[in-house]
DNA sequence: GGCCAGGACCGCT
DNA sequence: AGCGGTCATGGC
């Protein structure tokens, strides 16, 4: 086991809406599992860092540089780009409420499977549905802990075997995404590609092309960000105005208006 | 019981 | 190109 600092906000960061599988303890430490490794992210409050107030990350020997580092993405210059997306008072502000949020580099196929479940759902239902999927069809790394079941592994099921799921139509689209991405074409890296999957919208794709292929200039609109756009910009709006990282602006006015905060 | 949740797809204009 | 209905499920 080895500590390490961590350049981000752990709230801002897995509250955003972009990971479903990082949960808070009781005491404020985050858990959570990526390319088969466990880690738990914990609040550092003893000191102000750019970042928000920064973290303590707990994980295995040597772990840091073969996963971490780069699924936490700490070398983006998160400061650099909130100050280019904060074009407007709104936006100050929603970059401010952020501050601390980086874009994970999480695992593409878990990201497009996690999305797709996503649909038209629930975030705390999505959790549910992502951890069974695992519980049920991933490895166990540790005591009650298991990764995300790799895309050969549930292109071999068939759409009864995900009923325990409760994800209801969404079954086919996951059995057909992870066929295609196992004896197919392999994992889409465009969105174009992305688009050719059933049950993958643009929506869905935008999801998997910012937090599953780190394209940081993908732009998802769900309701969620349909209010926001309303409520804070006319019908002009081309999410253009922020490139190249309009997906971390969406991910600050997405947190924002989520958190409630933006509703005055 | 209707509405909503990080939608996609189909068929009809 | 835009619209409404439909697709499961669960919480409120």
């Amino acid at each position: 086991m080895t500590e390490l600092r961590l350049d981000l906000n752990p709230t801002a960061t897995f509250e955003c809406g972009q990971c479903f599988r990082w949960n808070a303890d009781a005491d404020g430490i985050y858990h959570g599992i990526a390319f088969g490794e466990a880690a738990s992210v914990s609040p550092k409050r003893d000191t102000v860092e750019r970042c928000g107030d920064g973290a303590i990350l707990r994980c295995s020997e040597g772990a840091y540089e073969r996963v971490w580092r780069d699924y936490f993405d700490v070398d983006t210059d998160y400061d650099a780009i909130r100050r280019h997306v904060s074009i407007n008072a709104h936006m100050e502000q929603a970059a401010q409420f952020g501050a601390g949020i980086r874009i994970l580099r999480q695992e593409p196929w878990e990201a497009l499977c996690s999305f797709i479940i996503s649909q038209c759902n629930n975030i705390p239902r999505i959790k549910k549905i992502v951890e069974t999927l695992c519980a049920l069809f991933g490895d166990e790394i540790a005591d009650g802990q298991f990764a995300f079941p790799n895309a050969e592994r549930i292109a071999l099921l068939d759409e009864a075997d995900l009923a325990p799921l409760r994800a209801g139509y969404r079954d086919r689209y996951i059995i057909n995404a992870a066929r295609a991405v196992a004896f197919g074409d392999g994992m889409p890296t465009t969105m174009a590609e992305l688009l050719r999957l059933d049950g993958v919208g643009i929506k869905v794709a935008s999801c998997v092309a910012l937090f599953g292929l780190h394209d940081l200039d993908a732009f998802p609109i769900d309701t969620w960000m349909k209010k926001a756009l309303a409520r804070h910009f006319d019908a002009s709006f081309d999410p253009a105005v922020f490139s190249p990282w309009a997906g971390v602006a969406q991910q600050y006015m997405f947190y924002y208006e989520r958190s409630g905060a933006a509703a005055l």
